[in-house]
DNA sequence: CTAATTCTGTACCGATCGGTATAATTTGTC
DNA sequence: GACAAATTATACCGATCGGTACAGAATTAG
């Protein structure tokens, strides 16, 4: 049995804030300073806890994935709906995720797209980053090859054309979102984007 | 007439390396020796001919929307051509900057909207990347509008939700021409979206 | 109790940040 | 040539960066 001083937060939560500070304000912008004041607790606590910078960094985006990116594409599975309503519910979902009041503007995974590319991320970061945004496109993928083969998709559709087509879609919700755009106005996006494939669902 | 030393580099040139930076690392992650050492001069020079880091930025995305943002945007007026495939021109012309070799992947505007929507930008930069935003997204609803004109768009279509759609599209392209997609599967990502409003256009 | 262990707060580390003072150098005007 | 004006290079400024040493406070084991 291990004895000591009993730490004064919670794992979680601290965690949980160092996620918002990264989706607010990404891995560069976000200081010490910011995720300390954030998370509510001082730098010798955070780096016992979580290592340092780039490791609190990779496990706040993992919780991102589980709790954010993750949840939505529930709902691709969800019974009793058809192919279509699936698709479009988990878009809407996305897209309301994504310009939700009292959390960061847009998705945490696409604003670190942009600093990845840049070599101003350490090695292990980026390659979290990367993992994540690879992890929603080969979800999409296989939920479309799953619907072609039970006859929801015309049989000559692309699940990888059309994963990449509805990911860059979020993507581009995403900026948008972040530029401060209205959820409506981003559901009509989604709209626009249904019509562009509805000639492959009507087999 | 003024005397004194003359300057040893090209104004121009130096604000267009300037721009590179910008474009690859973005506001935050673009430091002063990143800067100096882009454009080939020291401090006290870049100070001299361009205020400070703030008004080089503001001067460098004046830059690109000039140089990077309008031109494609030309295409949309070229004679001969069918409405739509001047759209298509337009936007497999704007991926094609977004994946151009030598250059930084994807788009300068977009990559630092996701720095401006945090505080870690002064404010008028912040205001320059949001000019430049709704300027592209302007241009193209004016383009819209003047086509339902001329009657080659059906006359319930909205310029402004068609306008949305592609940029929020490229938006999403740029995010992904970052992320190291090659510029077929993102031609493919345009050629989907054309689709999803191909009944619009053939009223 | 004491000892060992673990966490917290403060104060500090070297490095880098954006920005500038200063002096040497190069030009034009007189 | 003398002088003023403008650019250059170096060296420096205070502030902040990510990260840590250290001492005090809290907990468990014996």
């Amino acid at each position: 049995m291990a004895g000591g001083r009993q730490r004064e937060f919670d794992r979680d939560q601290a965690l949980e804030d160092a996620m918002l500070v990264f989706w607010q304000k990404g891995f560069l912008g976000a200081s010490l300073s910011d995720l300390t004041a954030g998370m509510g607790i001082n730098k010798p606590s955070l780096y016992a806890t979580f290592g340092n910078k780039e490791q609190l960094f990779i496990q706040a985006t993992e919780r991102y994935v589980e709790r954010y990116a993750k949840p939505p594409a529930r709902v691709l599975a969800a019974p009793g709906q058809s192919f279509e309503q699936r698709l479009k519910a988990y878009l809407m979902s996305v897209v309301a995720a994504q310009c939700d009041r009292g959390r960061p503007k847009g998705c945490y995974i696409s604003l670190c797209v942009g600093e990845a590319a840049s070599d101003c991320m350490p090695q292990h970061a980026r390659h979290a980053i990367a993992q994540a945004r690879d992890g929603g496109e080969r979800c999409l993928a296989a939920f479309f090859r799953e619907e072609r083969g039970k006859g929801n998709l015309a049989a000559d559709a692309e699940p990888e054309a059309l994963a990449l087509f509805f990911i860059t879609l979020l993507h581009g919700t995403a900026a948008m979102a972040r530029a401060g755009k209205s959820l409506v106005e981003l559901e009509t996006v989604v709209d626009q984007a249904m019509r562009a494939n509805n000639t492959l669902f009507s087999c």
